[in-house]
DNA sequence: ATGGTGGAGGGTCCA
């Protein structure tokens, strides 16, 4: 079983680039984040050409999640719905939760934060504690096989940067963000990446459009997929598509690929 | 002094 995420910032300006990346790759799981359309727009029909059901919940403009699959996608649900299971209870578009041949999967977008100390960094923690005390630990069990993938706009450690000192404090690296990453890991999730990955340095899912970053690997790695003990005990490799990143017309950050047993 | 790039949308806001 391949599962990929990917933030697409776009899903419409980046409709061609994940039909050839379905194409070519062929995911049994495709997670997008930054769609940033309503659910009317959503590219869903090009998709089905190649055999991908879709699910997706977006807004105007900003944020927005999916989940592709030529499977069955079965009880889906979006937002945080622990009290209503009618109504999000966010504002934002952000969380899209199904069940794929028996896997539990959610396509999480993290909020940025913007910068530290706005009034979007203070919502960048409250949905991050959110995320595991009314929705993981409400929804959600640790004896689950359940994949938590998408952009989480943290990185875990300084090897999880190109320049730690210059992002020392910032809205990725900073410990307010950094120990709320921490507790949903707590859950009982393992970072798939690092697990296979352990040593390895330079490993980015993101890098700016500017400043020939993608080049001078100047990047970051924001993006996960983490999975429960017996989804964990299932991840037989996990891979960054740089190739992608490369292509013209490119999302600012890479797929992320795991393979499952 | 604070760009550069990209997306949405037709202002700036967001990343």
């Amino acid at each position: 079983m391949k599962i990929a995420t990917w933030n697409v910032n776009s899903v419409r300006a980046r409709c061609e680039r994940v039909y050839q990346w379905l194409k070519t790759h062929q995911p049994d799981i495709l997670c997008l984040q930054e769609t940033k359309c309503v659910d009317g727009a959503f590219p869903n029909r090009e998709f089905e050409l190649l055999g991908y059901n879709s699910v997706f919940y977006g807004q105007k403009s900003y944020n927005g999640v999916a989940i592709l699959s030529p499977h069955a996608i079965e009880d889906t649900f979006v937002g945080f719905v622990n009290e209503d299971p009618d109504k999000d209870e966010d504002e934002q578009a952000r969380l899209i939760a199904a069940t794929i041949q028996g896997v539990r999967v959610v396509s999480a977008y993290v909020p940025n934060g913007t910068k530290v100390g706005s009034a979007n960094w203070s919502y960048k923690q409250a949905w991050m504690d959110r995320l595991r005390d009314a929705y993981l630990d409400e929804l959600f069990d640790p004896a689950d096989d359940l994949l938590l993938c998408g952009d989480f706009n943290v990185a875990p450690t300084d090897d999880d940067v190109w320049a730690p000192d210059l992002w020392s404090n910032s809205i990725i690296c900073h410990d307010d963000v950094r120990s709320r990453l921490d507790r949903i890991l707590e859950f009982g999730f393992t970072d798939t990446y690092r697990m296979h990955h352990p040593d390895k340095q330079g490993a980015y899912t993101w890098w700016d459009y500017t400043r020939g970053s993608l080049e001078k690997n100047k990047g970051v790695r924001i993006d996960f997929i983490l999975a429960t003990e017996s989804m964990r005990q299932r991840c037989t490799d996990s891979w960054i598509d740089l190739e992608e990143r490369g292509q013209k017309k490119p999302s600012d950050h890479a797929p992320l690929v795991a393979t499952f047993e």
